[in-house]
DNA sequence: ACCACAGTATGGTCTGACCATATTCCCCCA
DNA sequence: TGGGGGAATATGGTCAGACCATACTGTGGT
């Protein structure tokens, strides 16, 4: 005999993701509603209740469903929708597998915030999280705090552009790189000219001006941060931010 | 009594998840490397078997193992770099909860393909995959198959920007979009007009014209899918992917 | 030299138990 | 009648142990 196919068998925490994956859309479940307890779906779909857990931890993984314990009407898993903590874990460990370069989140980045910038700048952002961010960074006394507001400033551009996934990418990749974007900052000392690129990023945000908007984010980004494409060896890194979520 | 902490205990799936990873960046593990076995980690841990398994899924999960079941120095969990499929499932199911709009996915799919565009062009692509999928795209006797091969030129302009991330997230982008992109060019006929857009895409990238590539894509990408970013209904759809990797 | 088969390590699955937590219910007391 | 407090309960979290299917490994016989 020739011709045969590999069986494979799906795996059964593969048939709970599909037949909840169903359920979601048949349905319209959305964000907010609950599904049924791990017991509950186990008999439902014939399976264990491992099973059910191994596939709750995939959703879970992939900022779709929360799980609280206890009894009431928030226990149990609810449908959320976090889709950056999935993307962050995920940067995170292919850049510590080094699947993933420095060079290549950089990159990406680049290109996310250059978009956003003049997206919100076309799409006539709301600018007083801008502002307000751009206020705590000329505050912060640490470099961590104000890469803390230099990031949170930044994801406000990217959710004023309007686009839910490009903005939870720009918070994830930020997130990825605050390491980074710290050890820059000390390195840099004075950040009176990173305020400049801010105020001018924010001017032409404001102006409506989409092409400055743009030029301005990549100017401030090369200059901010001119190392931050050179790996660090492995002996300098902390033990950063680890995998799991809780909702 | 004040100022009391929500205790937040790790959960022990979470534990073994910190420790794998803190084991990846300590011992320099890379694509190919071999994990413990489940039970022999659950000892190690001090965890169950159960627990170690659930971190295991959220690590296939994530495209970072594999499992797979037997004998020999394939079998178990093996270290893998497939960031595509997490961010495939990440989509669909976030545009099944519609906590994520079409639009938003076009809208992000449209810059990433400029951006890879330019980039390939810079970069002086490799462009034999390029000529064979445009080459099969001429073949394609149907929507799906000429989909397919538009797929894979787009996502070799991708590949050949020498991102990796960028090209994982062009083809998830795709992969959400292929049953909208089929729609549109069934509903097209004619597939002659989006042959010219390809060619001058290639042209351009052959030459190493990065504004003129990304140009061409965009227009590219405006005529070809026109209604791509109208939703359809939910009784339009049928079951699409579902979720579940396979190394 | 080769082949067949037993041995074994691996993940996949299930059962059933127990724990911790948080809400809900209900009874008793004021 | 109202309220307080404890019991009941539903939920996820964890564990132990068993068994199965799979696929390599080694061994012994031909």
């Amino acid at each position: 005999m020739s011709g045969w196919q590999p069986v494979r068998r799906t795996r059964a925490f593969e048939d709970v993701l599909a037949q909840i994956e169903r359920r979601i859309a048949g349905d319209g479940l959305t964000v907010g509603d609950r599904l049924p307890g791990e017991r509950q779906l186990a008999e439902q779909l014939q399976v264990s209740r491992s099973s059910v857990r191994e596939a709750m931890r995939v959703l879970e993984t992939l900022g779709v469903v929360s799980s609280q314990v206890g009894r009431g009407p928030d226990a149990g898993a609810v449908l959320i929708s976090r889709p950056a903590g999935a993307l962050t874990d995920l940067l995170r460990l292919h850049l510590g597998l080094a699947s993933l370069s420095l060079e290549e989140v950089v990159d990406a980045r680049l290109m996310i915030e250059k978009w956003s910038a003049a997206h919100a700048a076309r799409h006539g952002a709301d600018l007083s999280a801008l502002t307000a961010a751009l206020e705590r960074m000329g505050e912060a006394a640490t470099a961590e705090e104000f890469v803390e507001h230099d990031t949170a400033f930044h994801v406000a551009i990217a959710e004023a552009s309007g686009n839910r996934l490009t903005a939870a990418m720009m918070r994830s990749l930020r997130d990825s790189l605050r390491r980074y974007a710290v050890e820059a900052v000390e390195r840099l000392g004075d950040t009176t000219g990173l305020m400049a690129d801010h105020r001018r990023i924010y001017r032409a945000i404001a102006a409506g001006d989409a092409a400055e908007a743009s030029a301005a984010v990549e100017e401030h980004l090369h200059r901010a941060y001119p190392g931050i494409s050179r790996p660090l060896r492995n002996e300098d890194r902390g033990p950063g931010g680890q995998l799991g979520h809780r909702g």
